[in-house]
DNA sequence: ATGACTGCAAAGACTTTGCATCTTT
DNA sequence: AAAGATGCAAAGTCTTTGCAGTCAT
């Protein structure tokens, strides 16, 4: 009794979106993405298809920031930046831990990992620029 | 004009419970835990003095497990563990980064970070073996 | 046709807030 | 007494769900 999987142009758009973009999209930033293109879609079906992804392993959590769930249409291993001033949730491509991490967490504690997520946490560029500016209105 | 901090009985108790444990709480982990000995204790001031201690840094959140923001009174340098089967968060004191990667990536990508936040997910040993147990039944 | 997928709107779950009251300093 | 902290309950946000209708196979 396997539940056979339909692809509706809505399923399809849903997931080309998130992987289309580096801004680790939200539920409602996928749903007004869409809106235009898809007038009726609702954001049920955002919500549904998102947990729909996941559990397929096609996109992952980054987690939630300001009360907002978002989301990485890539699934190789990379690190996150979030920066707490504007809930920017951009990509470091370049910062990965070894290779091993993952089983030696396995081992060493006796449990099974699946993946592992490492965010740094801070200001962005962009708002270090804006604080700067704020400063010398001030002064 | 600084505004001047008061500590409250209840205000310590909270910050005592989250400091007093290792299970990473919840606001309503706090809320229950503290009820009994302080039976006028509103969720409401849990949820503040959860905001209070974090601008403060004497906390610091896990991130949000199942719907519930987690919270570690422990803020030295150290990993988590969070079980997707049932929503366990560990400490795994043992592992943690180079301390100079913050810089690192700082000037490397020209942002300001303040902190980042390594965390493993998977299945805990104790989900593990349940599992196994469910196993043995159906077999 | 059958079973999946969706729209819509109601329901849920967690968190935040306003205001009067109580505490700490 | 003054200003901060709390209780209570209402309001807010984001997410999940039930159900009837629609679409893919």
């Amino acid at each position: 009794m396997e539940r056979t999987t339909r692809y509706s142009k809505k399923r399809a758009a849903i997931l080309s979106a998130i992987q289309g973009t580096d801004c680790h999209p939200s539920a409602e930033w996928v749903y007004q993405t869409l809106k235009p293109s898809h007038p009726d879609l609702s954001l049920g079906t955002v919500y549904r298809n998102l947990i729909f992804f996941q559990e397929r392993g096609d996109i992952r959590s980054v987690g939630v920031v300001r009360g907002h769930e978002r989301f990485d249409g890539i699934t190789t291993p990379h690190s996150h930046f979030i920066c707490s001033r504007c809930g920017a949730v951009m990509d470091l491509s370049q910062i990965e831990l070894a290779d091993h991490l993952d089983r030696d967490v396995s081992e060493q504690y006796g449990l099974m990992v699946d993946y592992h997520e490492l965010s740094f946490h801070g200001v962005c560029q962009t708002c270090i620029q804006n604080q700067q500016h704020e400063e010398d209105i001030l002064s």
